[in-house]
DNA sequence: ATTATATTGATAGTTTATTATCGATAATCA
DNA sequence: TGATTATCGATAATAAACTATCAATATAAT
């Protein structure tokens, strides 16, 4: 029975926030911060930022607060951002060439190698200085490397069948931005990025406020 | 006291799933569904769907289910996206232009009017049908017209000051992309997308999956 | 040296969300 | 007609997440 402790997932989402401000402090060579400083950035409780930070096993000094540098660390070390994770990114749509294009994720560790795509006017060009080729290759391609990540940003009616592939590479891990619930082995951890969740939230949120007027 | 009853949030989120399969049921001419159907079509708990579905105040029949129709209408009535949504899209780079791209946006009720950005290069250009202008004139532009959501797509430096300009053309909704924390009036609501969190769920799945082995 | 204060970490309490249970209903089948 | 079954809606139980509280600690101020 090995029992692996799990964090509360909104935690692990807030992380990434609070290490771009940290980062952005450890620039202005702050050594130590609290809990409270973050807080108030956030508009959080500075209760709430505690724990979230104590899910990397930091622990800070009353009175002081945390050393910057050692959550930076921690964080980038528990998120595994610390090495690098290399990706196969398949559909070089405008969300594909977005995603390659968006510096931020290098800074997580994540380096798409390769892009792929059945579009022939794409084949052969690069996008963000990433390689397009044929998905026809991408098994080919992808079974000597070690590739742990899939991004998935094809049309809907691909993306079963890009996943399979991908599965067939080695991929550990599937991100898909695609509303299609994947058919994927237990062992394979995949997480949608649902923009139409999102859109709701942002929807039914106008909607109340309008009956409130 | 205008005790406005809220609902929660992961149910909100959910329904842009189940409409989107309803909608496909509706398609191939099912008339009825019911919460067994579409819990194990995601892999869900039935009384999970039944009760994000009861949100939406539509009541089923005991061995009958739902009526297709009357869902996909209550979903879309709930979330507003039964009719359509002027939008300003900022920052037609290329997660602007994803955006204007991805045509799902329009089965939920978003019109974006009209895209703005710095750069002399876009300026004048369309993107996927919609028209650039220069971010000068987005007050100008916006000032007459009925725009409820504005969707930010700009660098994080320039947010904060394209916020304080969307509001000014009235806005009720900001879409923000990027990774700042926006100063907003409170009767303007902000729909953040966070996709570093959702790419650190998946690294912090990965990670643990390895920790397994 | 004593007091006041900012902060942490732990524990307890509260709210929110998920999951389980069960009686009622309406269809089908024997 | 009566038994069986799939389904709903309501209620109860559980789990997850958030918030409040407080003793302990270390600094600064008096």
């Amino acid at each position: 029975m090995s029992s692996v402790k799990s964090f509360p997932i909104p935690s692990i989402q807030r992380l990434p926030v609070y290490l771009r401000f940290l980062k952005e402090q450890q620039g202005r060579g702050e050594a130590l911060i609290s809990c409270t400083r973050i807080a108030d950035e956030f508009g959080q409780l500075s209760v709430q930022v505690r724990k979230d930070l104590s899910i990397t096993g930091i622990s800070g000094r009353p009175k002081i607060g945390y050393r910057v540098d050692e959550l930076v660390e921690a964080i980038e070390l528990f998120l595994g951002w610390d090495s690098s994770t290399a990706a196969f990114l398949v559909g070089a749509g405008s969300l594909g060439s977005a995603i390659l294009g968006y510096d931020g994720f290098a800074d997580h560790g994540l380096r798409i190698v390769a892009a792929f795509d059945t579009d022939p006017q794409k084949i052969g060009q690069t996008i963000h200085r990433c390689p397009v080729f044929d998905l026809k290759e991408l098994v080919e391609r992808g079974k000597d490397l070690p590739i742990e990540i899939g991004i998935l940003t094809v049309p809907s009616s691909a993306a079963q069948e890009v996943a399979r592939m991908l599965i067939q590479v080695g991929v550990r891990g599937i991100w898909n931005y695609t509303p299609v619930r994947l058919e994927i082995p237990s062992d394979v951890v995949c997480e949608e990025v649902k923009l139409s969740a999102s859109f709701a939230v942002l929807s039914s949120r106008l909607k109340k406020n309008d009956l409130q007027l």
